[in-house]
DNA sequence: CGCGACATGTAATGATATTACATTGCGAAG
DNA sequence: CTTCGCAATGTAATATCATTACATGTCGCG
């Protein structure tokens, strides 16, 4: 019932593999703007691709950037929580995961009767590189 | 230097009030709307005024919603991180800080060179009293 | 075949945020 | 007191992000 690569429609086979090679986060319309020559209209038709493939955890939404990037760990499904660093120079993105954090979140859940569906974790910043220049 | 409430302007000071009044998260252009009758005509004028009082940490951001609110704490200032438990049934917000989080993805960012500016944690789910109905 | 489920196509609109430029109010320097 | 400069404000236009509504296509299966 998980869905494989091999399972993906052909736009949403083009929305990940155009996430894939970007080396960022990228908008929906600016993915749209990358397929036009694959004949891609309209913003719907990358907005229901990236429906699937954040359901699939292929790809994940960065909320404060309202951009998309494709998960950088594939292949290890049921990564429990993840957060992103991410440079506001160049715009790389790294995605991390910690036990910790996701038991002291789950912690605080459990004490306050709060069903969590889904946690957001990113850090706005500079990246090692970048903060060196 | 810390902006106190008495150097809020009055754009600030309404946009502040009508946040604190609400019982949830507002979108600028909610805010727009109520303020209409106090002579608020452009969505700019809100945002001028929101951006201030996240500059003094009396409003906070809701990425995940595109939405504001009001400081749960706005006296105790310097409150390290801040995470939010957003439910999507009530559209209540629990804030909240945890010092074992903050620590955490400090020392994420120490070990990795990055230089933190901003960090957003916002969890998506169902408070209590929503789940049990 | 004919139906159902799901993916797709297209247009229009709604919601959020910023840019550009003009104006006003007010304190400090001259 | 006047002029300068700065911050806040006002207004319009536009850019950017996301959804609703409706029509069509594709394909497996009874």
């Amino acid at each position: 019932m998980n869905a494989t690569h091999q399972d993906l429609t052909r736009n949403q086979t083009l929305v990940l593999d155009t996430l894939a090679k970007a080396d960022g986060p990228l908008s929906a319309y600016t993915i749209l703007d990358r397929l036009r020559g694959d004949g891609f209209r309209a913003p719907l038709q990358v907005y229901r691709a990236l429906e699937k493939l954040l359901g699939f955890g292929l790809v994940h939404r960065l909320e404060s950037l309202n951009a998309f990037v494709a998960c950088a760990h594939p292949h290890c499904h049921a990564h429990g929580l993840i957060a992103f660093a991410i440079c506001e120079d160049c715009g790389q993105v790294d995605e991390f995961s910690d036990a910790v954090v996701r038991e002291r979140l789950g912690a605080w859940s459990a004490d306050n009767g709060f069903k969590a569906e889904k946690t957001t974790i990113e850090i706005r910043g500079h990246c090692a590189n970048c903060a060196a220049a």
